[in-house]
DNA sequence: TAATTTACATTAATCGATTACAGAATTTAA
DNA sequence: TTAAATTCTGTAATCGATTAATGTAAATTA
């Protein structure tokens, strides 16, 4: 690997000549340049990366991005939106899955924090979902600010990107019902302590409250976000539809709201005609499915860009301080074929 | 930020002694060490990795992954096997996205290559669907070692990893005739010039003429990957199915296969009772639609560890040589519910 | 022609670590 | 007690760039 000297030496310039072609033309007369161009070009020279920051002390800034399982459908829109804004401003992503452990999820989150502190990241993308309280004070040790993606931080003190999903819930319930539905069960998201799930179920009662509709246990079932999860929770809901003749189910996420659609037509019943049954998400696949899905959805790109802007500017700017708390992106409900009219 | 000299001047011993005790501590009195620990406490030390990296030229490897487009449905898992084998070997990855442009795919392609090799990468992974001839000389110029995944060279003097495609789709046909079908329609994948989509081809055209069956024009119909293409080429086949009267169709992808199915249940027939349908690649919603697709499945995690293995070796390793030519991985026919049994 | 500018180029310090070599301190052997 | 061996620590070169300070030659002005 040829090094400045060489291309120096070779071009009867100084290092500092060269140094000053590539970083500084115009400094330099036009005929040296040209000299210095060729041999550079001879000894196919490139500057070393490292000597260069060490020297110049302008390191490029990297943004560690903690994301629990790739696989997640709706994970490729939100990395792209962090992608494309890290990519205009010339920043570097470190991405670091979580492991799926079984157990140990805790020593694992904290195990990824200090992997990216030593991979000498600038900040970090945090879309866990599961941060307990614990962890304020090793976070706060840390010295690296964090942006929560997708979920909240329950102190509030780190700042959050997201949709409102209390409200969101509501309007899925408030849409049920203005297409005449009254009897509605509700597929909720558990989610290791992860607020949103919880959001959710909070905003759908509040609907149900609102609208002074009915509701019994048996309306009420738990999965943990994914498809099977769905299937299950359904399984639940139909065997006590004889009981409950809920027309309509809000699943807490599109995963479950498709496994439950697979479950009510294995079931002999059929999605819109016997069971309406509205997501959350808008995964690329809602759209796939029959029938199509009618769902919320978030605006996953939207909300990894927002999140590493305002990642990058409490990086450029730390004094200015990072503006703390939830900020909430617009949602909208997408009408499309899983919700039947009631007449 | 504390550097080596303050902590050496607090713990009164030379900066030699305190890198000494970081790297290398049974080379230090007890004592000594103790003190220079307590002095790196106190000033709350980290060595500076990019000081680090220039003085023991031990710079951290990366390896740079090139991807059409992340939000693929297989890219997860494809991502997971190239990460958990970079992550054991300690080295980073830099995902690099190529920007789906309408045009300029060839622009975009050597833009990418030249970013990475910018920022340093050992080495690129490349799974692009589009390395005209044209680009040859450049990629060889570029000095930097490439290993294909999931396409390969039509050269063939690059590694490649992924399945035997040809033999796979012939495979396909093999299983749809065991089960009773003999009139068979095909929506080939049209991918600019990745040669996957015409290997595919050409497997079914050989299984067609391995078993004797009939083959008009009119079952032969294309796409270009995706969804939608599906959808489309379904249309056609089925306006010509009066005359066709096809049993069965091979879909080059899952989610032309899924569109495919959107498409016959839409048009009031059954998948798969009036039509069966196999499809290619086994995406993991290949296993919620319903039905159930029965399709090729790709070891897609399997093909982003091996291919990073590779890579990992003739990093470590370049007077080896790397072995050019494919390296195919095993495939499995999955049978779910989308194939019907003619009797 | 001498003095002053201007335009380039060079020298050498610097970034923050590692490490070969040499020297000091301590332990062991004689 | 002294010489030899061993253990520990310090000095200074080094990694490969950047850049402030400085020098020199050419161009301009008086």
């Amino acid at each position: 690997m040829a090094k400045i000297q060489d291309v120096a030496k070779l071009a009867g310039v100084s290092t500092a000549t060269v140094s000053r072609v590539l970083n500084n033309p115009e400094s330099v007369k036009n005929e040296t340049s040209r000299r210095v161009m060729s041999a550079i070009k001879s000894l196919d020279y490139t500057p070393n990366r490292v000597a260069k920051s060490l020297s110049s002390k302008a390191q490029d800034i990297t943004v560690g991005v903690i994301f629990p399982d790739i696989a997640t459908f709706y994970f490729a829109e939100l990395y792209k939106g962090m992608s494309r804004e890290a990519r205009e401003n010339n920043i570097n992503i470190l991405l670091h899955e979580l492991e799926e452990g079984a157990n140990a999820r805790e020593e694992t989150l904290m195990n990824a924090l200090h992997f990216l502190k030593k991979s000498n990241v600038s900040g970090i993308l945090l879309s866990s979902r599961y941060i307990p309280k614990e962890y304020d004070q090793a976070i706060k040790r840390l010295g690296i600010p964090l942006v929560m993606v997708l979920s909240s931080h329950e102190a509030g003190s780190i700042p959050a990107f997201k949709i409102d999903d209390k409200r969101a819930a509501f309007d899925s319930v408030a849409y049920l019902v203005s297409r005449g539905h009254q009897r509605i069960g509700i597929i909720s998201a558990i989610t290791n302590n992860h607020n949103s799930g919880e959001l959710r179920h909070q905003g759908f009662l509040q609907g149900i409250q609102y609208y002074n509709l009915p509701l019994s246990p048996e309306q009420i079932v738990y999965g943990k976000m994914r498809y099977d999860d769905g299937y299950k929770a359904m399984t639940e809901l139909l065997s006590n539809h004889h009981k409950t003749k809920i027309t309509a189910v809000f699943a807490a996420t599109d995963e479950m709201a498709i496994g439950a659609i697979r479950c009510v037509i294995d079931s002999g019943l059929k999605v819109p005609e016997d069971i309406s049954i509205i997501g959350y998400d808008n995964l690329s696949i809602s759209d796939m499915t029959i029938p199509k899905l009618t769902t919320i959805s978030q605006p996953f790109y939207e909300i990894g860009k927002e999140s590493m802007k305002h990642m990058i500017e409490i990086i450029k700017e730390p004094d200015k301080g990072q503006k703390s708390g939830n900020h909430f992106l617009a949602y909208q409900l997408v009408e499309r074929e899983s919700v039947k009219e009631l007449t």
